[in-house]
DNA sequence: GGGATTTTGCATCAGTCGCTACAAAATTTT
DNA sequence: AAAATTTTGTAGCGACTGATGCAAAATCCC
């Protein structure tokens, strides 16, 4: 079949997505992600076929591995509430997590124009974003079916809101991060809501 | 005195303001600026004195106008819970107004790694956002000594949940938006945190 | 009107952007 | 071993980036 490739794929993608992560779509030149994933334009384009289509690999992978730990804590603990608070706990500790390349997780960054304009990208966001809500839903749900949460509580109507104030966070990160502070504002928030 | 300038600055400042919150920072090329400023490059950086500079001051004119009608819709009625929801209210108002350049306020759209590693740009937005936290939190406070807010009501822990949550707002708009679903959900979160 | 000062248009700077063409190198199939 | 197929390195494409140099044009002060 021809010259066996010589880098090692999933590597070269894990290091383009940290910098993607860091960097954004726009924010990183194609010159600065080869020199990361150590490899050359042919291999480059011969792989991943142009910059748009990396992009979307590198989130693919950044859900696959990153996200993936935010939807397990959603349905670690007892109870959505502490789901729920799980999840926001994950949040934190990415963001205190010296190794995080940026405060702003992938996702939340990929809700800007220069990547919501290209439709390829913008479909999988939404898909994406419209899973993480449709789990969230459920996991009320079956709370509330269960007596653990009031009969005024409406899953449909809270779950946008936690996505909303969430999709917040990560750019208030941006500007100045207190754990504390975090914690804090976090539980009046979840509270307030009745989580 | 010399020359006497050819075109009018708060002109070309309105018309370039459109054009960075429409296109954002990094994303508005400064020839496309020139041509919507109807300016060449000698006017700009004549009186303007570089790109980054002609966004701030493009910050400064969108805050002077814009954003100053969210600031008076802060003050506007009786209670602080209703200056509250005619805040939100005048977010709907201008993401439903076809004239908006884009979904995403100008400020909120520049919490990015883009502008907020620009140390000018940086400590502007970051005070602008202080002193509408500030302004927030002096009207619950005087509607709490007043006793129309409950005791336990902490305007300093409420005020950067609802900053957080209205930037979260802007983005999400970017995705999909619809104002009765944003009308609701706005009303299910500020019912929840007591306003 | 002459000199000083400012604004303006135009050409251009060096550098970067995403991407592609092409041939040499390496591996499989025949 | 020869042909076919795939990967890799390098050089370069045209277009664009923010910014500058310079001289002509226009205005003010004397």
């Amino acid at each position: 079949m021809g010259r066996t490739r010589e880098f090692d794929y999933t590597e070269a993608l894990e290091r383009g997505t940290r910098l993607f992560w860091q960097s954004g779509y726009e924010g990183t030149s194609l010159r600065d992600l080869l020199r990361e994933m150590g490899i050359g334009e042919s291999s480059f384009y011969n792989t991943l076929k142009s910059k748009k289509n990396a992009y979307l690999e590198c989130l693919k992978h950044y859900n696959a591995t990153v996200k993936a730990r935010h939807g397990e804590a959603l349905f670690s603990g007892p109870t959505a509430s502490s789901g729920v608070r799980a999840l926001f706990c994950c949040v934190l500790d990415c963001l205190d997590d010296p190794a995080t390349p940026s405060p702003v997780c992938m996702m939340a960054a990929s809700l800007t124009s220069e990547v919501l304009d290209e439709a390829e990208l913008r479909d999988y966001v939404q898909d994406q974003i419209t899973t993480l809500a449709r789990l969230m839903v459920e996991r009320f749900t079956s709370d509330k079916e269960a007596g653990l949460l009031p009969n005024d509580f409406e899953p449909e109507s809270v779950v946008p809101v936690v996505l909303t104030y969430m999709q917040g966070l990560w750019r208030m990160a941006l500007l100045s991060y207190s754990r504390p502070h975090f914690e804090r504002q976090i539980d009046v928030f979840l509270t307030g809501i009745g989580l």
